[in-house]
DNA sequence: TTGTGTTTTACGACCTC
DNA sequence: GAGGTCGTAAAACACAA
């Protein structure tokens, strides 16, 4: 009780301590000690927990944005191929009579939302460029195989 | 009953004021 | 020099097998 109201001892109050519970004064000094010390590992512990807890929330959300990122690299892919087809069946038609010039496509529009933010084809195929294919593959695959391996397994696949 | 893990008590070494 | 932290040994305790 009493190291619930000061977690360290006047000399008088550790005297009185000692008298109130037939002690010696150095016991009751090693007492608090120990007290203090396991109160502060205590401490640690509850610090320690809550910043788990954010790093894996953090995890987890940088591997949402890898998926969301690759998934947008597939679709950059395909409107590549559609342009590419139709760029081709343009040329094709035209017979040489002088089309329209390249840089009218409409292709050349597609955006994309990222974190809010807007991109423009070549900025997203330049962020792209720097994902983690790897860990997005693990991370697509354990969810499909219903086999997450939980906030700490994705994490070592990371690290 | 016993082996094992956890908690409590006590101490020495070192540091700070 | 008094009193603090830190690391650790030993005793006490809890509990599953």
């Amino acid at each position: 009780m009493s190291f619930r109201k000061e977690r360290k001892l006047e000399t008088p109050r550790k005297v009185q301590l000692a008298a109130e519970l037939g002690l010696d004064t150095k016991q009751v000094a090693v007492w608090f000690q120990n007290r203090r010390a396991r109160y502060k590992s205590k401490l640690i512990e509850e610090e320690f927990s809550k910043l788990r807890a954010a790093h894996d929330a953090v995890v987890v959300h940088n591997c949402r944005l890898e998926a969301e990122l690759l998934r947008l690299k597939e679709r950059l892919a395909e409107t590549e191929e559609e342009k590419n087809k139709a760029m081709a069946a343009a040329a094709a038609t035209a017979g040489g009579g002088g089309g329209s010039s390249p840089s009218s496509s409409s292709f050349s529009t597609v955006t994309a939302m990222v974190g809010g933010q807007q991109f423009g084809m070549e900025e997203v195929e330049t962020d792209l460029t720097y994902m983690s294919e790897y860990a997005y593959t693990n991370y697509m695959m354990d969810l499909a195989a219903g086999g997450y391996l939980g906030v700490g397994g994705v994490y070592d696949q990371f690290s």
